[in-house]
DNA sequence: CTCTGTGAAAATGTTCACAGCG
DNA sequence: CGCTGTGAACATTTTCACAGAG
């Protein structure tokens, strides 16, 4: 499915690993600015939520960074990290449906300050297009591909109703996208080359609804085996 | 960790089963709008993009209900699956921050529509205390702890900004929110009874970027092995 | 003596492959 | 026959526990 990695070139960091980078870099930049200067495996896994362990192994796949009976240099980390995760250089994307969710995403500060520009946003709305939106126009999604292609767009964010997400998503990846992040509730159909990730805000409600009830049953349940 | 659960009431679902069923409800509503009564695990895989094993799996864990040599039905399962979530009872939320975000969140069809009602939304930003947001009155983040306990609310939905979400957290504990589910990029802290979940934007982001960055590596590699 | 880095064990999740029901 | 339900094989992830670097 996917191709071999050169070995020499860097070791394979697993998928779970991945997810939970940014977390990490997150915790650290707050440190960073606190002037922390090393944490070790203990502090920045109650920053961050995670096990102690679970963050030296993360951390040592990219590499034998930490020094033992010390910690982890923070300014070191948040480098190597970045530079992993691929947020050195700056990455232009593109945003499709300026509605709440859209504008919300337009303005989200994570976005823009962690090596993410916003370069253009696409409604399909014949009132919204041509307003601005963070000095921004919107265009018309008939322009994505041009747009994206003429503006080096690399990611195209999803945030339109799930009717027009799979004509969007085709736009994007005729345009030249190498990944799309999709927050309408549809499953979309992308050529293998482009990745593809989705958020689903209703389904996280979902899940939490699960974990609830049952909490609740359970409580319930041990209140009757309690009699 | 957690409590044992009585056996005989119902087996325990594995976590990622869990994260699954809201995709093949979703799924399977829009089969029975389209009036189809039966699916196979073929034609659900296929509609969510889960592998086929993977649902004839997570769906037995719900039980065996499907026929042998048919499939599933479409509106029993509906049914199931709704139970197994909880979401046949209805469930009141409460938001706190009513920016971009919070504002689509109350908007957000799929929360409505699935057993969730938006009961109240609260800011701290006196010019937005007291306006209207989809018919709901904006009240103070000082009556959250009242409001939740009066309105028989049970989930908590934060999206303030992160130094904001700690306070907001405490306010939902101590009103009694049995879930809380945090969009602000904070680590929370709640009582182990408290059910808490998060999703965070711009980690969805630095996560997709991670294997853009990547394949386009491969891509290279692949290039330069070629040669 | 502290805290990392990591093998090895345990737990969880996914895929395979097929027996057997309707 | 077609399609479910599920053991058993495989893969990934988490946790443990400790050797050894600083």
């Amino acid at each position: 499915m996917t191709l071999e990695y050169p070995d020499a070139l860097q070791r394979r960091i697993p998928e779970a690993t991945v997810s939970r980078l940014p977390l990490y870099l997150r915790s650290l930049l707050d440190f960073s600015e606190r002037e922390v200067s090393t944490v070790s495996s203990e502090k920045l896994a109650a920053a961050t939520g995670v096990n102690a362990a679970k963050v030296r192994k993360d951390l040592s796949y990219l590499g034998s960074y930490g020094t033992r009976g010390v910690g982890y240099d923070v300014e070191f980390l948040v480098h190597a990290i970045s530079q992993r995760l691929g947020l050195t250089r700056d990455r232009k994307a593109g945003i499709a449906g300026v509605g709440n969710l859209g504008r919300a995403l337009v303005n989200y500060r994570g976005f823009g300050e962690r090596g993410f520009r916003i370069a253009a946003c696409f409604d399909s709305d014949p009132l919204k297009i041509g307003t601005a939106v963070n000095d921004m126009t919107v265009s018309s999604i008939d322009e994505i591909e041009a747009s994206v292609c003429a503006g080096g767009i690399t990611i195209g964010i999803i945030a339109t109703p799930a009717a027009a997400a799979q004509d969007v998503a085709d736009r994007f990846v005729a345009g030249g996208v190498l990944g799309i992040l999709n927050f309408a509730p549809a499953v979309l159909t992308v050529p293998p080359e482009v990745t593809l990730r989705k958020v689903d805000l209703s389904i996280e409600l979902q899940i939490l609804a699960f974990y609830v009830g049952r909490d609740s049953g359970l409580i319930q349940a041990a209140i009757e085996a309690a009699k």
